[in-house]
DNA sequence: TTCCGACAGTGGGGTCGCAAT
DNA sequence: ATTGCGACCCCACTATCGGAA
């Protein structure tokens, strides 16, 4: 199949903000798609490359090619040539990659080139991705689309699901089954804003610690263990100590799922940075484990013996976690009833915070394991901080805020009555405060360019955040984490925004 | 008819590893 | 030795579509 095709039915959906008519173009697609095609042209319109990440990125492609007149391309060569391109290496690997992406962009045509540049950046801005991809495929096989998804999800991997489908029609969906050393997507929590809220909306549930680390899948099948993360990685060589403690549990052959976190000698929490660099650290994993030595945490289990759980509720399957793990291998948790037994959830709740965690989940005891989901059975909730602070500078945005102000950067008072910078956020704001921002900042402005508009520092804006984290980027040293709009202040001057000090008070924990 | 679940988009900061400088 | 880039961890929030209620 040649890559025009693609890149115009990526356009076409694009164009259209049915969901309905853009999983049809799909399937459309998918169903003229030879053989040998499928394994590349599934991914390609659900915008990822079947290689996963190239190592190139906006800066390489930057550099523009002079485009082919005639589209020649086949999706199969473009394949060829993007494997060939991933797998370079060494000294010259990176002008020599550039070297190559010039060539294949030299013989694209314009369209196939923004197509390409979409593609390999992960930015395809069609409006569908691996979700509507897996309803055009259900359509092209005359495949129910909610075996098609769970398919996916113990697959962990489209691609698989749509190559089965299209050589072996339908019936081939059964041979995806949980399998211990197979990932499976994990289960995802949605927030809620309150314990109370929470509570309200599951009636009976568990409400356990949440740890602010990195989230673990860990296969077990005799002596053999892998670990995997939330996108389905495989870092088993970077935690020795995590599949020490896999064997030494008392079952044979499971799946668990769970974080891994570090605690200092007192057992408190080290910060997420400090857990984060080890998880990734890969070069010596000896000396980082020594440094920085991690520990397991489950909090749920998806398969013992060869008996899939995923089905059970939750009270079933903690069950058979609690047969498994013993207790300090756990999430701390308590169990309430309903909205009646509010107190203890929330005592729950003060504690956790008190032994230096992040907060809580709460879980639904009726619910299946929703793999691949963000169900509602799981909510998430975390103390929010909430600043006043002063916008120094906007960027302009991208696609759907192109023309407008949409990134602000966020100053803070110092005590010689300037402003240091403490982040940036495009979050939490609705189109009409985006259109407002861009004309208000833009009356304000003292520089311009292409990227950033420098403005006065005179205009308030409360901030909610969810904590101070060290950076060496910014002046006062810190950053607040997950940064967010909650609204203007224009009944605040900006002398009575908050300052560096108190922020830094509010936070004793994190020192810059 | 209204409500709500699921998706996609829009990017944030940090850290590590690797290649280039 | 330092710098720049890309990958991959963590993530919040809004708009929109379309099925559920």
């Amino acid at each position: 199949m040649l890559l025009t095709r693609l890149a115009h039915v990526s356009q076409e959906i694009a164009a259209t903000s049915a969901r309905s008519r853009k999983i049809t173009l799909l399937a459309e697609l998918f169903r003229d798609a030879e053989a040998d095609d499928v394994p590349i042209v599934i991914p390609y319109l659900a915008g990822r490359l079947p290689q996963g990440r190239l190592g190139i990125g906006w800066k390489v492609l930057s550099h523009q090619v002079e485009p082919a007149a005639e589209p020649t391309l086949t999706v199969r060569e473009v394949d060829a040539r993007l494997t060939a391109l991933g797998k370079l290496s060494g000294p010259g690997s990176q002008a020599e990659r550039t070297r190559l992406v010039g060539e294949l962009m030299s013989a694209a045509t314009e369209h196939e080139q923004r197509f390409l540049f979409g593609l390999i950046t992960g930015e395809v801005r069609q409006g569908a991705l691996d979700a509507v991809a897996m309803e055009g495929l259900a359509q092209a096989t005359e495949a129910p689309p909610a075996d098609v998804r769970r398919a996916v999800m113990l697959a962990g991997s489209l691609q698989q699901v749509a190559q089965a489908l299209l050589t072996d029609g339908p019936q081939s969906l059964a041979r995806f089954r949980l399998t211990v050393g197979r990932p499976v997507l994990p289960m995802l929590a949605h927030t809620a804003s309150s314990v109370s809220e929470a509570v309200d909306k599951l009636g009976a549930c568990a409400v356990e610690e949440k740890l602010d680390g990195i989230r673990v899948q860990v296969h077990r099948d005799g002596d053999s263990v892998r670990l995997y993360t939330r996108t389905l990685d495989d870092i088993t060589d970077r935690l020795p100590e995590v599949t020490a403690a896999a064997l030494e549990l008392r079952g044979d052959r499971f799946i668990l799922d769970g974080e891994v976190i570090s605690f200092d000698s007192e057992g408190r929490p080290r910060s997420f940075q400090e857990t984060a660099g080890r998880v990734g650290s890969r070069t010596d994993v000896a000396k980082a484990a020594k440094e920085i030595p991690v520990s397991p945490v489950f909090f749920d289990v998806l398969s013992v013996d060869g008996r899939d759980l995923l089905d059970l509720p939750f009270s079933e399957r903690h069950a058979e976690l609690a047969r498994l793990v013993p207790e300090p291998m756990r999430v701390r948790r308590a169990l309430v009833s309903g909205s009646e037994d509010l107190p203890r959830a929330e005592g729950f709740l003060t504690e956790t915070l008190g032994r230096g965690h992040e907060g809580v989940v709460v879980k639904a005891l009726d619910a299946p394991y929703s793999a691949g989901r963000r169900g509602a059975s799981w909510l998430k909730v975390k103390p929010v901080h909430t600043l006043d602070l002063v916008v120094l500078a906007a960027e302009w945005g991208h696609g759907r805020r192109t023309g407008k102000l949409s990134n602000l950067h966020l100053g803070a008072r110092t005590a010689d009555g300037g402003f240091a910078m403490l982040g940036k956020t495009f979050k939490g704001m609705t189109d009409a405060m985006l259109t407002w921002q861009t004309e208000r900042l833009q009356q304000l402005a003292v520089r311009s360019d292409d990227w950033v508009v420098t403005v006065r520092p005179e205009l308030v804006v409360e901030i909610a955040y969810d904590g101070l984290q060290r950076s060496t980027r910014y002046p006062a040293g810190v950053t607040l984490r997950f940064a967010r709009v909650v609204r203007y202040r224009e009944d605040k001057r900006p002398e009575e925004a908050d300052t560096v000090e108190t922020l830094l008070a509010a936070h004793p924990e994190v020192r810059p």
